[in-house]
DNA sequence: CATGAATGAGTTTTCATTCAT
DNA sequence: TATGAATGAAAACTCATTCAT
């Protein structure tokens, strides 16, 4: 549970606790929503479902969001404000490096965030068949695209070129990512997986 | 609707019509089903939603299918009947002409069953949070694999050999025409969607 | 299954068949309702419950009863000759021959009938709940009060008087074989019931 | 329905009014139920049915009852808190006093409380042919075999011994019971059935 | 004669949402 | 703020009945 930890609580502090502590009900309650979505998928993210997981009762969740819609809207946010796509590579000093720090990322984002990377999946492929989700999975793919491009420029800074383009490989190791949550879901063992999908994405990750 | 059409309808032997009429009202109500699944995406294939779909009463899909279940089992055996995956290889003279032909059947599948595939990806996504499904996807996901595995075998009995490893590239190959697939529903142009997936192919394919 | 026989049957021979056949028809399909009656209870006893007990399709039930209505009233019949309530007293020649008497052909009955017997019971409450069972429950219990008058008849010319009167000690003798009726199906068994059944009967009848 | 009075009512203390309110509606809906249920029968105990006796919708009744089953419980418990087969016998200073409380205890019970005694009836028949309906039951029929004896305590203490043996006595006066029971429904007058029980009862009792 | 296609009302249950307090 | 009462639509499924063939 700690990978989807309350952010809002520090804030309880200064003054304005008012606002901040509404925050940090929404931030609770988005996360319970979170919870639920990444074990039942989201058709099964139900106002009832959630608020059960939580201390509060399901008007509240109402309260708090004026529709499931605004409460998926707060799950984006916090999806977005936890950088699950981001690797540091500003210190690699060559390709190799990068490759490593990418992979190494990519697979502690896995460990810590499986539940997230669950989620964006499901919401990339509902999003095709429920309109209102369309806005949120854009929002999210483009932050896997910022995080993408950062990667691909240090790589050419290096001096590597692409060919095949950049974009097919990105997509290569999204592809890999996504094979690995899948297996997670499906039975098999997390820590395998991930180990599975490190010697995979060193293949075909430049060096 | 062409992309799905009616196998049933030579039904006009003699005798046993009676079977043939039953089984084409079932394989009727299966591609109704199927397209509302590729539409509005599993989670709101109900009943209703099919009956709504057809001249008849929900009452009626009851009749032809004990439960959703079995609704859904139809729906799959239609989908691996239409062999979505295949490609024949088996004329190719040397690894190029094996990738030209596997990106040309790629493309022309998803023009011709474009709500198949979407279909695919969606129980796939879905399987990870339904029980009930899991047979389901895995027999599809099995078609998949065997058809991939009879293109490897082209491949390698022309001589080429896979480093990074085919099931890579396989992985690669499906994740772009996931993306295809999703292009398209998003209001993205099929055509141009198809072209570039056609182009992104033969980029990551041997030869 | 015995218990149930189609009686109908030895009537094949004549030259109206055809109005026999369609009796026989009849007889075996409200044989296969009383099967389900006394196995389900009323309240589920469904036409195509009943029609997949046999040969037949749903549509026959209906083609040979107008209604389910008419398919209970068919299944009274079946009870009311089956005798299922009649003991043969006329060559008893004293008070305690009689009581033995009555007490094995209860036992008897309950042995070979106790379908016909759960019905009984259960078409008497259901008849409290359902107007149109109603009347098939009074014609039942007509049936059984006819037997039991004659028995009492027996008891009177043998010079037994009753004191309670008789009326109290048929409700009991009733309500013992109710009582190993429902211990039948609940689990107990049956010739242990029956056994019991005996022995208590011994016990409340004269002599 | 005063026989079925809302116990709930007194709930005006103070701060825990909420609770004592929401178990009032669970009260009244549940003796809706048992109306229902009285009248027309448990396979016509359905939620909808129940709804439509009261100012509520459907969907209410699922709010306050997880399921039917949960629903069927209340109504049981509140049979068992009704005591409808309890008789104070311990001032009786005679076996003959005993008989008439008893009698009196009887006929009382089945006046104020007729359509709970039918509604035990109903369940112990259809508890042979609906699983889940065992459990309660028996409840309900331990409850009686408990009053049942209780009541043969104060006769053997007073002196009397029972032969044919007390159990027998016992299905005798339950059988008596249930016989006003159903004429009572099946339209003879409930006082003039309740008077013939009274007769009956002092006739199969001691004294 | 006999079938099974077809319907529509019924069942239990879940759920997003509104709203009075 | 926060609760939970209340609703109505929708889900999967069952069933008696009608009817064309």
């Amino acid at each position: 549970m700690t990978q989807l930890a309350h952010a809002g609580q520090a804030a309880s502090r200064s003054g304005d606790d008012v606002q901040d502590v509404h925050q940090g009900r929404r931030h609770d309650l988005a996360v319970a929503a979170l919870h639920t979505w990444s074990e039942y998928g989201y058709s099964h993210v139900s106002v009832r479902n959630i608020a059960r997981r939580t201390r509060f009762s399901h008007g509240m969740v109402h309260y708090y969001f004026r529709s499931k819609d605004a409460l998926v809207a707060e799950c984006v946010r916090i999806i977005q404000e936890s950088h699950i796509f981001g690797a540091d590579v500003s210190a690699a000093g060559d390709v190799l490096a990068v490759s490593h720090i990418v992979a190494d990322a990519i697979c502690d984002s896995l460990r810590t965030h499986r539940r997230l990377h669950r989620i964006r999946f499901d919401l990339r492929n509902q999003s095709q068949f429920e309109r209102e989700l369309r806005g949120y999975a854009l929002e999210v793919e483009h932050a896997h695209d910022v995080a993408v491009q950062a990667i691909r420029r240090r790589y050419e800074t290096l001096g590597w070129t692409f060919d095949p383009p950049f974009e097919l490989l990105a997509i290569q190791v999204d592809a890999l990512r996504e094979r690995a949550v899948r297996a997670d879901l499906l039975g098999d063992d997390l820590p395998v997986a991930v180990t599975q999908l490190r010697t995979d994405l060193l293949r075909v990750l430049p060096g």
